[in-house]
Order: C-alpha cells, then sequence, then structure tokens
DNA sequence: TAAATTTAGTTCGTGTTAGAACTAAGTGTG
DNA sequence: CACACTTAGTTCTAACACGAACTAAATTTA
C-alpha cells in the first residue's frame, strides 16, 4: 500500500498539466467558432467516410448521451450529417457536410499550427519520455477498474 | 515547428491518462454521495480554518463563476457554511460545518484508501518519473500561454 | 421460431463548465 | 476628497458531462 502523501503529488501533477492544456486548447479553438467537444467531432471525422455514433464516442472520448446533443448542434449547423447504416437500422453514419469539410480544411491546419508552437523545443526523446510516463499512469487506473 | 504526428499522439497519451484517472476517482467519489468538485472542495477545507472562495478556486482549479453554485448546494446540504471576512467587506470565509467535518472525516480516508491500491507497486522512482514529465509538459503550455 | 439478451441511440435529470456582464467594495492617484 | 481602477463574488447563457431509463433493432439461446 502507497501513502498520500507519495502519490497526491502525482495525481495533483496530472490535473494541473491536463487544465493548462486544455485552457490552452481551448482558447484557440473558441476563437475557430467551435466548442472543444465540436473540434473533436470535426477533428475525427475529417479525411474518413463516416462512422457510427459509437466509433464516434469512442475515439473522441464523449459519451453517447453527450454525443447526441453535441451532434445535434452540428447538424443544426450543417457542419455533419446523420445517414443510414446499410445493413443495420439500428445505426447510423455520421459525416462531414461539404461545409464540414471546408470547415475541416480551414480549423484543422490552423489548430495544429497552434498548438505545433509549445512544441518547437522539443525532440523526440521528449515525446516518447512523455508518452511513456503518460501510458505507464494510465495502465495503473486501468489494471485497478478491471478487479 | 513540430508536425502533428510528433506531438499528437503526446497530447492523446494526456488526454487519455486524465479521463482514466476521472473516470476511476469518480465511480468512487459519487459511491459517497458527493461530486467530483465536491469532493474537492471538502477535501480543501478540511482540517484548516476555511478560506476565501477566490483562494478555494486557486485551490481546486474550479473557476469562480462555477464555485459560487458548487458551493451554493454545499451550503444547502448543510456541509459548508460561508461566514464574514473580519477586515475586507467583498470577501467571505468559505469553511466546513460540523457536519462537514464530520463527512470530510469519514469520506476523505475512504477515498485515500481507494486511491492508494493502484500504486501498491510503484515505488519512489515512479512517482518522481511521473511528476517530472508531467510537470515538464505542463511548463510547455504555460510558457506559450503568456506570450 | 419464440423468448431472452444485447446493442445503438435518444431522452431526461442533476450537476459542472467557461466566459461575460454585473454589483459591491476596496485601492490608487490626482 | 473625487475619480479611475482593481478585486471579490454573483448571475446569466450556452454547452457539456454522466448515469439511468427508455425505444427500437439486432442477436442469442432454448
Amino acid at each position: 500500500m502507497s501513502r498520500p502523501s507519495e502519490f497526491l503529488p502525482t495525481l495533483q501533477a496530472l490535473v494541473q498539466c491536463y487544465q493548462a492544456f486544455e485552457t490552452f486548447s481551448a482558447a484557440d479553438i473558441r476563437g475557430l467558432g467551435l466548442t472543444p467537444p465540436q473540434f473533436d467531432i470535426v477533428a475525427t471525422l475529417g479525411n474518413t467516410a463516416g462512422m457510427t455514433a459509437t466509433e464516434l464516442g469512442e475515439k473522441t472520448l464523449i459519451t453517447k448521451g453527450t454525443l447526441t446533443g453535441v451532434v445535434d448542434r452540428l447538424v443544426g449547423r450543417g457542419l455533419v450529417e446523420r445517414t443510414a447504416h446499410g445493413s443495420d437500422r439500428r445505426c447510423q453514419i455520421i459525416r462531414l457536410t461539404p461545409s464540414g469539410e471546408a470547415l475541416f480544411a480551414r480549423v484543422f491546419p490552423s489548430h495544429m499550427a497552434y498548438m505545433a508552437e509549445c512544441f518547437a523545443d522539443s525532440g523526440a526523446a521528449d515525446h516518447e519520455r512523455w508518452q511513456g510516463a503518460l501510458r505507464a499512469l494510465e495502465q495503473i487506473f486501468r489494471k485497478k477498474e478491471k478487479a
């Protein structure tokens, strides 16, 4: 067993890091006229032929109940559309409209460039260190949730 | 300048790690009858003589507009109270009521024990690695937001 | 095949979230 | 002192978050 004085600083560092990212990223996304979940969806659907709501939810980490509302708003703005799935009438294929494709082509590169500035001085070794640490920490939580 | 193929995996790892933590932690907190922000507030106020709303917001990373509502609900349940600040009439001191203290004494150790199970096999070196990586990554976002 | 179970999405209730506009109170400068 | 400015908290709006309950359509089981 571990003591809080050992692991609490790790959890605080995780939350503070995530918040810093979210705040920084969202400021740019809002300036592009989207909310962060909306951007995630548009970015995920870009350069694809569409996908089911379940698949979209898995990729964006948005739960299905929330996804309905976010997609509703994007449909209302004419950026995505729901089309029938060929063989399974429970499913829908969600995909970008031409207007949504145009938005994707504009905002995705813009936001990538914005984020790239952060990492101008970071090398491959930095990324390996971050990804290695983050994936190990993620497993810490996932291994317990199975039990 | 950096390429998305380099830094996107880092960002995805961060988001997935954070989500895994949040989901795992929240499941326990909800079982204790609190929401995650409510738990944060009770945990922050525990073993203190109270603090101003601004200070509480800084520690819990809850913005002031949100804090009003969360504190309202805790006041409604009789767990915290707002008292006048001695010298500055704009401020309030928010602190736990006796009932809130009792709740803190029950749920805080319980949740710590729940989280400690995750880190049963982690040593000091693991925590140093995680904290070092997370703090460095956090600075990546903070150094740009100043500019 | 009929019943039981699973899966896909929607709806609903409660709570959180950020930012912006607002009020009240303190601080600074002339 | 009077004015501009800052700070503390609340209110407001739009959107998101999650779980639970629900409908409809598939799939499994007997």
